[in-house]
DNA sequence: TCAAAAGTGTTGGAGTTACACCCATGA
DNA sequence: TCATGGGTGTAACTCCAACACTTTTGA
């Protein structure tokens, strides 16, 4: 009893986002099994380590990635999904904003890349399933918690905002409805700045209020757009 | 690499509920380390069985419980958790019907008891931290998905599922309008049957529907009370 | 001056809350 | 007949959805 040979590692499914498209983080693996297949960043948890620290450390030593959002998402465990014997693997969750999409593959990829979650390489282990697990947990978080804060940049015009929502819902959404319903959160501040997108009336920038949009994130929210 | 001296156990937090009152299992241990302290029910994973399995196997052997609903909870990972060294446990989430409370300790346990979970003795490891975890969980799932299919009796008068509700709230709610939004769910039968409990006027007795519950478990619901 | 994107209010309807009295039974 | 819990309807209000034109800029 206790005397296991099941073997540990982390993995994170890591969404990036910018104009329209959502994008997660693959990597190229360097070493048998499904050696140059892509499969998602991760790897096994040192001995003194804790879970959270692993992943991060082999988020940097896999893509140099800083991440700006990283929770737990599910543990999967089934005995017979790697071909190295029996390994569970702690997956997480991670949103990164685009100024920080540059990446570099180093020790254990032999590449690292972002791929538009709709138009996915065919993946190693059972990465596929992490990956839909991560997908439903994005698309469900924007309904009950605000959003956003993680994947754009610090500064924004509103309609970036939209256009995460609409991407993310997959519809159409009212513009001045929308904006009334963020509006009343009262997370979001309006700057001076404002940015021009080459043509059409320049927008106003907004950022989030780091404290109130932290404290309603505690507390909790439903909202439906 | 992957030459890691980590262990793995699973361990579940059962909840059941009867008239008001919210408990928990929980077992006295029979072995070191917190040798005769309450414990969540649980135990390593063998080498060849799923998580759930193992979380099954180990409630059958420590409490002999008939679970009728199991969901994975959270990971738990620290380093310094265990003091038997580096161990991670799956922490899994379960409901269970009064009409199987029957508990019996064997096994890996000295006892088995279910506790209100308002008067809690002192846990051993870190099963405070998951069992507050599993709490909230408990308390957040009535928001978004209905629940009472797994913790009350098959047949039950209408005035148990508030009772639940109110439990789980803390708070009172209006019969009137409480009526109103569970008939609008369109999952409960009404019985021909009616239940007397000492005095008053008998109440009719219901059912779920099981295939429009779980349709509606898994579209996903928002509804608040 | 035209094209492109940003910004802005009002109204009708649906859904939610608030609220109090009668009913059926056992003692 | 009284005490106990079960069962029911309506009116006011709040919140949400639907909807289109004006503004600001660059080319």
């Amino acid at each position: 009893m206790g005397n296991q040979k099941i073997r540990l590692t982390v993995d994170a499914v890591v969404f990036g986002y910018e104009d329209g498209i959502i994008s997660v983080l693959l990597i190229k693996r360097k070493y048998e099994p499904y050696k140059g297949k892509w499969a998602i960043p991760g790897g096994f948890i040192l001995e003194n380590e804790s879970l959270k620290k692993a992943v991060e450390r082999e988020l940097q030593e896999e893509t140099g990635i800083k991440i700006s959002y990283l929770e737990q998402l599910y543990t999967f465990g089934k005995p017979d999904r790697d071909p190295r014997g029996r390994i569970v693997s702690i997956a997480y969750f991670g949103l990164v904003r685009p100024n920080v999409f540059s990446i570099s593959a180093s020790t254990d990829a032999e590449e690292v890349q972002w791929f538009n979650i709709d138009d996915l390489p065919k993946l190693s282990f059972d990465h596929k399933e992490i990956l839909n697990v991560a997908t439903q947990r994005l698309r469900g978080k924007i309904t009950y918690e605000p959003i956003g804060f993680e994947l754009l940049d610090k500064k924004f015009p509103f309609s970036d905002l939209e256009k995460l929502y609409t991407t993310l819902l997959g519809r159409k959404i009212d513009r001045r409805n929308f904006r009334k319903k963020i509006i009343s959160l009262n997370v979001l501040d309006e700057l001076e700045e404002k940015i021009s997108k080459g043509s059409g009336r320049p927008a106003n920038l907004f950022k989030f209020n780091q404290e109130r949009y932290f404290h309603l994130k505690e507390k909790g929210i439903i909202f439906e757009i």
